[in-house]
DNA sequence: TTGCAGACCAAAATACGATAATAGTCGAAA
DNA sequence: TTTCGACTATTATCGTATTTTGGTCTGCAA
């Protein structure tokens, strides 16, 4: 009835898609098991959800949200503008190391063209979106000034997509490309290009 | 008979091959369409090369000996540090763009499982190698000093990884991101990179 | 010999009909 | 309104017959 009791049940769904999606992928999970993995008949779901993709697509949804959450907290509690940008590349990064087995499963049913590609290209807007908030933030306060501020856009797309790449390289590598390394190049680079 | 008649046919099949690839994948293109297109039989071409993977990897070899070369003869025309790294970026970044067709192709052939992935991780480690050497004439020419000599090898590795993923996102939308903005961005970044 | 072609083979791909599994609907009951 | 069991239409799966195709072999011609 209720918007509070309709998501409690939205929620008991999602956790148990959640756990199947991440065993056995969005086509090997059915819509029966998710439901009496949660206890109820396969009609009560589409009482909440339109389709399963729907119900996958919350599923991606809360798991990226979790992620940003994380990353978003830890930001904040940065001050200057190089923390920031240096807490945010190793909590991604650390993060999207963590949902390795969520990330295979994805590129595969990608593959198979189960769902749709643009997932990523909307985290690259998000991110993208993200970092250039830090970087106008910067500039506010005095820490980046030398770049032109109508270029900053710019900036934080060719930031975001080239860490992403190293981010995917670190992924498909099963996380071989260390923490170390990554804290050790941005704090070269850092301090060298947002001056 | 002599090794310039064997490398002459050679060069005949992998020509013909390299059209129908181009066009139909690996996949989509049998042998004996490859050896009626050079006027052969079937069994002539396996007397050159063993497979039809040894064909289709002899076709890529051309294929990115090709986009090397390009590379490698703009890259020496120049004298500093600065010049080579943005003549590489930019070469790079637009002959990738040339081969839109092929890398297509070989991503739904490495989807479809037909051919190995290493090929990608040939091409960092081969970039990768390239990269460090401009750094290290850098450094010995003084032109490089803020960096640890022994930091060098991470360092191209991850400038690489990163352009790759720029080249990717370029590539993946069909060229959109423009040379102008790639120009942009290593006018600035570079001289604040790499002092 | 060396280079090549046609016939040949075995394995893989394809086509297809039959069967089973599954996404999604509906009316009724709680 | 929420839940469920029964129902449907679509899609996947399987087994088999057929075709395609990668790769080999024998022999001919230069």
């Amino acid at each position: 009835m209720e918007a509070s009791k309709d998501s409690v049940v939205k929620n008991e769904i999602i956790d148990s898609a959640q756990k199947l999606f991440k065993q056995f992928g969005l086509k090997k999970t059915t819509m029966d098991e998710i439901a009496s993995a949660c206890g109820k008949a396969k009609s009560t779901l589409y009482h909440y959800y339109k389709s399963k993709e729907e119900v996958f697509d919350d599923v991606l949804s809360k798991e990226m949200l979790g992620l940003r959450i994380l990353v978003d907290k830890n930001v904040k509690q940065k001050k200057t503008l190089h923390d920031k940008l240096k807490m945010y590349f190793e909590i991604f990064h650390k993060e999207a190391l963590n949902k390795l087995n969520l990330y295979r499963i994805l590129k595969q049913e990608i593959q198979a063209e189960f769902i749709n590609t643009n997932r990523f290209s909307d985290v690259i807007m998000f991110e993208t979106n993200y970092v250039q908030n830090m970087l106008l933030e910067g500039v506010k306060k005095g820490e980046f000034t030398n770049v032109k501020e109508e270029d900053i856009g710019l900036y934080s797309e060719v930031i975001v997509v080239a860490f992403l790449g190293l981010v995917r390289y670190s992924v498909e590598r099963d996380g071989e490309f260390e923490i170390e390394n990554l804290r050790k190049i941005t704090d070269i680079l850092i301090p060298r290009v947002f001056t």
